[in-house]
RNA sequence: CGGGGCGUGGCGCAGCCUGGUAGCGCGCUUGUUUUGGGUACAAGAGGCCCCCGGUUCGAAUCCGGGCGCCCCGACCA
C-alpha cells in the first residue's frame, strides 16, 4: 500500500477521550475511529490486524476439527425464552423490535442459536460429536464502555460450541480447545496464561480464563514462571499438556491462594497484571435440556448432549497486544499480526535514485509492505513508522542509495543494519 | 446505576466568572526554504461555538430542558 494514497489518518496529538495506551495508539496510528460510545469503525490498518488475528484463530480452530460457520447477529427473543435467558440476561442485552413489533435482540453470544441449529439437524447419536465456531460481531450493552477496543460494546469474537454424547467427550474437547488457544496466542506472539475462572452468565462448572500479561491489565495475576517458557506448538499429547498447564500455579487476584503461592520457589513467582482475552466453559446439559435437544442413543434412549462453549475476544486482542507491546514512540507489532510486515521509507521523495530503489523494494514485498511515498520530512516518516509499529523499516536515503545500500531497522530492538537491497529483502522476508 | 467532568474549524485547547457576534498551537492548501528524527518563513482556506427554549437591544458567555462523550466506583469477552 502506498501511504500517500491510503486512508490511514494518523494523529500527532492524542484525542482527549483516550486514556489508555492502546486506545491512544490505535487512534493515533489511524487504526480505528469511535462512532459512538464503545462502538468503533475499523480503518484499513486496524482491519488488517483484525484479519491476521482472525486467520491464526481460524487455522488453529480448523486444526482441532472445528467447523466454521456464520450465524446472524440479530436473534429472535423467542429463542432466548427457550433457555430462560431472555429475562435473565438483563440490560446488557440490546433488545430491539422490528416493524411488526416482533422482539429481536443483537446477540451477545450464541449458545441458544447453535443449540437450536444442531438440535434441528441431528437426531442420532451417530451425528455427534459436533464442534463448530464462527468469528462474528457481538454486542453487549456495557454500563460503562472504556479503554477503547478493550471494553467496547460491539466486539469481534471467535466463539465455538461443542456437543458430545458424554462427559468424557466434552472434557476431551475442552482440553483440545485449551491447547489450541495456547497455540493461537503463542503464534500471535504473546504470552497468555490460563486461569481457573467462574462461569458467570454462561453457567457450568469448569472454566478457564486466558490472560495476556500487560502492565496496564485490569486484573492482578500471580503465576509460576514456568508459563513463560511454555511451548504449545510442538505438543502432541493433549492430556499431558492439559494436566501440566492446569497444575502450574496461576490465579487472578480474586482467586489468589497465598498458601499455595508460598510453596512455589521464590525465584519462580511472578506477579503482574493481565487482560482477559479468552474464556472456555464446560457446562454440561444446561442448554440441551432446557431447549429440548436430545439425540437417540444406540439403545433407543434419549441422550442430552454435553456442551461447552469457548471464546476468544478477537477485537479485544488487538488492544491487548498493544498494551503488552508498545513504547514511548508507538506500537511494536509482533511479526505475525502486524498490519504490514515492513515500511519502506523514502527519505528523498522525487529523487530518481531513491525513488527507483523504493519502487524495487515495494514491488518485491507487495501487499505486505507500506510504502511511505509522501512528500514529507525524514523525521515525520520515522516518527510515523515507529508509531504504526511495523516490525521492519527499510530506510532508503540518498546517502546509501547511490551505492545500492539501504538501512534496515528492527522496530522491537532498535537494531539497524546497512545492507544491500537483496540482503534487506532476504531479512524482511525470512 | 451512584459520583465527577467536558462539549468552541480535522486534532489539542483558550475565551464563559465580569454578555457586544471567536482566538491560539498543530494539521490542511499555495509559494519559498529545508533535506536522516514530527524544519522555517510568508500568504490562504476552514467554525450551525452540541441541540431546543428562555432572559436581553444584543448570548459561545446568563437561566431551564435535552442529547452526546470522558473519568472514578459497582459490573463485564
Amino acid at each position: 500500500m502506498r501511504l500517500s494514497k491510503s486512508l490511514i489518518p494518523t494523529l500527532k496529538e492524542t484525542p482527549a477521550e483516550a486514556q489508555i495506551a492502546s486506545h491512544r495508539l490505535m487512534l493515533r496510528a489511524g487504526m480505528i475511529r469511535q462512532m459512538a460510545s464503545g462502538i468503533y469503525a475499523w480503518l484499513p490498518t486496524g482491519l488488517r490486524v483484525l484479519s491476521k488475528i482472525s486467520q491464526i484463530v481460524r487455522e488453529e480452530q480448523d486444526a482441532i476439527g472445528a467447523q466454521e460457520l456464520l450465524m446472524p447477529t440479530i436473534q429472535s427473543a423467542d429463542l432466548w425464552r427457550e433457555s430462560g435467558r431472555y429475562d435473565a440476561y438483563g440490560k446488557e442485552m440490546l433488545r430491539i423490535t422490528d416493524r411488526h413489533d416482533r422482539e429481536l435482540l443483537y446477540g451477545p453470544t450464541n449458545e441458544e442459536m447453535i443449540t437450536a441449529i444442531v438440535r434441528d439437524s441431528t437426531k442420532s447419536y451417530r451425528d455427534l460429536p459436533q464442534l463448530a465456531y464462527h468469528i462474528q460481531w457481538k454486542f453487549r450493552d456495557e454500563v460503562r464502555p472504556r479503554f477503547g477496543v478493550l471494553r467496547g460494546r460491539e466486539f469481534l469474537m471467535k466463539d465455538s460450541y461443542s456437543f458430545d454424547l458424554d462427559y468424557e467427550g466434552a472434557v476431551a474437547v475442552y482440553k483440545k480447545t485449551m491447547l489450541s488457544y495456547m497455540r493461537t496466542f503463542q503464534r500471535i506472539g504473546i504470552t497468555a496464561i490460563p486461569m481457573r475462572a467462574d462461569t458467570g452468565q454462561i453457567g457450568g462448572d469448569l472454566s478457564h480464563e486466558f490472560h495476556i500479561l500487560a502492565p496496564t491489565g485490569e486484573s492482578g495475576v500471580f503465576y509460576d514462571a514456568a508459563f513463560e517458557a511454555g511451548d504449545a506448538i510442538g505438543v502432541t499429547d493433549v492430556d499431558a499438556f492439559y494436566d501440566q498447564v492446569t497444575t502450574i500455579y496461576a490465579a487472578t487476584d480474586e482467586k489468589h491462594d497465598t498458601a499455595v503461592w508460598d510453596e512455589i520457589p521464590e525465584d519462580r513467582r511472578r506477579e503482574g497484571r493481565g487482560i482477559e482475552v479468552g474464556q472456555i466453559f464446560y457446562f454440561g446439559k444446561k442448554y440441551s435440556e432446557a431447549m429440548g435437544f436430545a439425540v437417540t442413543g444406540p439403545d433407543g434412549q434419549k441422550i442430552y448432549p454435553e456442551m461447552g462453549s469457548y471464546g476468544i475476544g478477537v477485537s479485544r486482542l488487538v488492544g491487548a497486544i498493544i498494551e503488552a507491546r508498545h513504547d514511548e514512540a508507538g506500537i511494536i507489532w509482533p511479526d505475525a499480526v502486524a498490519p504490514f510486515r515492513a515500511a519502506i521509507l523514502n527519505l528523498r521523495q522525487g529523487d530518481a535514485v531513491t525513488d527507483a530503489l523504493c519502487e524495487r523494494l515495494y514491488a518485491a514485498l507487495g501487499a505486505d509492505a507500506l510504502y511511505d511515498d509522501r512528500e514529507e520530512r525524514a523525521g515525520a516518516k520515522f516518527a510515523e513508522a515507529d508509531l504504526m509499529g511495523h516490525p521492519w523499516q527499510i530506510i532508503v536515503g540518498p546517502r546509501g542509495a547511490a551505492n545500492g545500500q539501504v538501512e534496515l531497522k528492527r522496530r522491537a530492538t532498535g537494531e539497524r543494519f546497512e545492507l544491500s537491497v537483496e540482503e534487506a529483502l532476504a531479512k524482511v522476508q525470512g
